[in-house]
DNA sequence: CTCCTGACTAATA
DNA sequence: CTATTAGCCAGGA
């Protein structure tokens, strides 16, 4: 896979991101399968980890399979967390959210 | 080429 | 609920 592709398949990544409603969740899984490439779920994450700190894409949005905020090495869990609640989705002190009611059906 | 890694997932126990 | 195992696939060393 070229670079050139790689980018073409993060750009997709990143409509499907940005096409999740406002108080809605997604999973990687989920965008990946929607991008026409599943099992690619893991690149969805690295995806959303090239992002500028300042874009505008709402990659708060999107969780992992479990329904929580992926944990990740480096800073960026908490703010996830911030974000979501500031988006109107609640989320538990574990980084929980209620999968069952706000994941987003692909509407 | 092989080996390891990861913002992942699903199936079992 | 937790732990374990296996599958996944692009990238980088």
């Amino acid at each position: 896979m070229s670079k050139l592709e790689r980018n073409n398949v993060y750009q997709r990544f990143y409509a499907i991101v940005d096409s999740i409603p406002k108080g809605r969740v997604a999973t990687y899984g989920q965008v990946a399968r929607i991008a026409g490439l599943p099992r690619h779920a893991r690149h969805v994450g690295h995806a959303l980890g090239t992002l500028p700190k300042d874009t505008q894409l709402a990659w708060f949005r999107v969780l992992n399979s479990k329904g929580e905020i992926s944990p990740r090495p480096s800073a960026g869990y908490t703010e996830q967390k911030r974000r979501l609640r500031a988006d109107g989705v609640p989320v538990d002190p574990r980084g929980r959210v209620d999968l069952k009611r706000f994941l987003w059906d692909g509407e």
